[in-house]
DNA sequence: CCGACTTTGTGCACCGGTTCACAAAGGGAT
DNA sequence: ATCCCTTTGTGAACCGGTGCACAAAGTCGG
């Protein structure tokens, strides 16, 4: 391999980044199969995109492939990890102590690279203390020193949607910048604050529009994963 | 009012019903508030979105707005509901019994207009015979069966991984067309068929990028909802 | 009935992202 | 060393979506 050039582009497209996990997956994947190399071709398909858009993402980052040959696995998994941040560890904390946040407390797969889930956080008095994925359950109370004591720098939002606003103020009021937000509520925050919604009920809808679509019309709206 | 004009435009595009259960959740506010007529400008800051945008998505429904006015709010609800198919009851399953899959169930919010979970389906004789949110969970075995028997019509995969595609397999074939999948991985399906995919660790990667990036440089990537 | 005011609906310029298609680069065989 | 084959990296056209800015349409007070 020859000496690699340097991640020129600073500003990554946000649909580019938004594909790298996928590639970082489905490498995961072909490296513990054994696979040395990879074509952007494979790869493509492997994550599901177009071949075409596979290259141009991972030329975002830097000339890492060989002509005529295709990207090496373990160097392109390095490199991409880097990119997202992966090479070090993210506390993360999960506030809200439902259905849902003790679903993403014990979801294994979520802590697997990089995150650790360091606090999971409750404001009803009959959780708090209970054992959940072997972390003891603080107050909402002490929401903001558990925050700084622990280092967490991404919080998970499960609370109800009227809770959602208020524990969402006071996070970044702590200091936390990246918010994941399960609370079917839109969020207001400062600039510089990134949140990321993931709402079950918008796609059930989004859903049910092109499946009635189907029903309906001759017209037939299409995949999209 | 006015005799309202037809919706013309039979192709909305995908961003516009993308936003569409925004506008829905707002308005539902807004009518328990007893609000009777909004306009463009107070929904978008409900929903989170600039008005000139709003406006546009709206006016691919058709003209339902009074110009000097705004909408009527029991109207617009009525009018979206339609469009996006909530009129009608849509029969979902869930299949996939683990912290997940329970959550999802029990999770009310998600069932609240139009969807009704029909089917709770697993492969783990342990959970099969248990009775998760009123319902009787049934076997893999009988998952055709079921879809075809309940009119299942959505089906949520809450499976692990490693069984995700087959599982995606079996309900296409069983006839459905529409599958909200929480297992990490790219599932293929033929044309027609319409799979959104929820990643919670995808999101979590994608937050640790932009965290990264405000640590190191002087360059701020921002908010993005 | 009229004029001032409000708010919608949309034409238009712009922008990020996608896709095609191909020149440039490298590997391997002879 | 040369030629052929594979595959990358990217220029350029294209496409969907966004946001500005404004004319058209309607309300309301006098």
């Amino acid at each position: 391999m020859k000496s690699p050039s340097q991640p020129r582009d600073r500003g990554i497209p946000e649909a580019t980044v938004a594909r790298l996990p996928l590639y970082l997956r489905a490498l995961h994947g072909m490296a513990e199969r054994g696979v040395a190399t990879v074509s952007s071709e494979d790869l493509a398909v492997a994550a599901g995109v177009n071949s075409a858009k596979l290259r141009k993402d991972l030329s975002h980052l830097g000339s890492y492939g060989t002509r005529g040959v295709g990207y090496d696995v373990e160097y392109l998994v390095y490199q991409i990890s880097r990119e997202l941040g992966l090479t070090q560890d993210w506390a993360v904390a999960i506030v809200g102590v439902g259905n849902l946040g003790r679903a993403l407390a014990n979801y294994g797969g979520f802590v697997s690279r990089g995150f650790r889930i360091a606090a999971v956080v409750d404001a009803d008095p009959e959780v708090v203390g209970d054992t959940i994925a072997g972390l003891n359950v603080e107050h909402i109370d002490d929401l903001e020193a558990v925050i700084k004591r622990r280092g967490v720098s991404i919080v998970v939002l499960a609370t109800p949607a009227a809770a959602a606003q208020e524990v969402c103020d006071r996070v970044v009021t702590a200091g936390v910048t990246s918010i994941l937000n399960f609370a079917p509520v839109v969020l207001s925050v400062p600039d510089g604050v990134d949140v990321r919604k993931v709402d079950l009920s918008i796609e059930l809808q989004i859903l049910a529009f092109h499946e009635q679509r189907k029903a309906g019309g001759p017209l037939m709206a299409v995949d999209s994963q």
